[in-house]
DNA sequence: CAGGCGTGGTA
DNA sequence: TTACCAAGCCT
């Protein structure tokens, strides 16, 4: 069992803290106690780095300052203001854990760790972090940051990921932790984590800590933690539809089994067609199936490429007109949309993009039919 | 439990 | 341009 003795620990401590009071602090912009506040920050910082952050954070708490205004908000209003941020089941989350929040605990904060772990998006780094940090309970830490350096801390060689290198890390983490000034202790950990204990260019000669780095003392921080599991890209072609009906177009929700559930977007889908021709045929026989409209030749606007998880997207974008009804849908999964009325549906990146796109898409000519 | 989930910044 | 990475959680 990887370890450090009472003493280390002691002195680890004292260093941490120093390190942490003379080059790092708090991050700034949410100097509070207050665990609605923290909470909003943690979920937002999940897999988000900390500047992406800041502005949404003010931007959401000045329209959201506690519990009680988000669980009353629709979740509409609340992923409009998480526009950008991606990873959008966050917000979803955070929406139904605060209505439960006014349902089971009178619309205050828990303060108890499993009552925080029960909430929906919260699992143990967040409860951890949002009683630490908010309320300075003692709870250990583990994320991003500290796995990289309790992994070269520790000199483990192993998968820090994996079920093993998990539960030693935790149990690490938990080792040591103080009694008191927890939060600023975990705050501490993190800054030196992505400060000094970088990913690729480790700042050994910066490190408070570095004398109980056994990485350092071997000389293995650069293979220290072992390597993440390489990404298998894969690439995808699809097509946008800009539908026009009037001045209005066509926008349908996406699915809870579909990418960016929750927001709205342009009929869209895959293609593989190869031809103008075919291609035609393919876009209306496709809108026509996802969306139960038929539509009349489309004309080519611009093609976006984006990433999204392990996808390279070649967005093809067209606009096209409306003919006929051949089903009907609920008017919750589609509708017609004014161009100006598109701020206020939540849209994925891509779908943002196509809606700056007026003029190409209004000065479409009428296809002759 | 391995894979899915978004986006932007950096080398 | 591509690959990697980021204060994880859920199924």
């Amino acid at each position: 069992m990887a370890t450090l003795e009472a003493t280390q620990r002691q002195a680890f401590r004292r260093q941490l803290l120093r390190w942490f009071d003379r080059y790092a602090r708090d991050l700034p912009w949410r100097h509070t106690s207050d665990p609605y506040s923290i909470w909003v920050s943690e979920i937002m910082l999940q897999q988000t780095q900390v500047v992406t952050v800041e502005r949404y954070y003010h931007r959401f708490l000045d329209r959201f300052p506690d519990v009680q205004s988000l669980a009353s908000a629709s979740e509409e209003d609340v992923l409009l203001l998480w526009e950008g941020l991606g990873y959008y089941r966050r917000a979803r989350s955070m929406h139904r854990a605060a209505k439960q929040i006014v349902e089971l605990f009178d619309g205050r904060f828990p303060n108890k760790f499993s009552d925080v772990r029960s909430l929906p998006g919260i699992g143990k780094y967040t409860a951890g972090a949002i009683l630490s940090i908010a309320l300075d309970q003692r709870h250990p830490i583990l994320e991003a940051n500290t796995i990289r350096l309790f992994s070269r801390l520790l000199g483990y060689r192993g998968d820090p990921l994996d079920r093993e290198g998990q539960q030693l890390l935790w149990q690490f983490a938990d080792q040591i932790l103080p009694r008191k000034k927890v939060g600023r202790f975990n705050q501490a950990l993190m800054e030196v984590g992505s400060l000094v204990c970088l990913p690729h260019d480790p700042q050994c000669h910066a490190c408070p800590v570095r004398g109980t780095c056994k990485a350092f003392e071997s000389g293995l921080q650069a293979t220290i933690p072992s390597h993440k599991k390489k990404i298998s890209y894969e690439s995808l072609h699809e097509a946008a539809v800009i539908v026009r009906r009037g001045n209005k177009v066509l926008l349908r929700r996406c699915r809870s089994d579909e990418r960016w559930a929750g927001l709205w977007d342009f009929p869209r889908f895959e293609i593989t067609s190869k031809g103008a021709a075919n291609r035609q045929s393919e876009l209306r026989r496709k809108t026509e199936e996802l969306t139960g409209i038929d539509i009349s030749l489309a004309q080519n606007i611009t093609t976006i490429k984006h990433g999204v998880t392990r996808y390279r997207i070649t967005l093809e974008c067209y606009a096209a007109r409306y003919v006929a009804h051949k089903h009907r849908q609920r008017r919750s999964t589609q509708k017609w949309v004014s161009w100006s009325a598109l701020s206020d549906y939540p849209l994925s990146v891509t779908g943002r993009k196509i809606s700056r796109l007026k003029g190409p898409i209004f000065a479409t000519q009428q296809p002759k039919s």
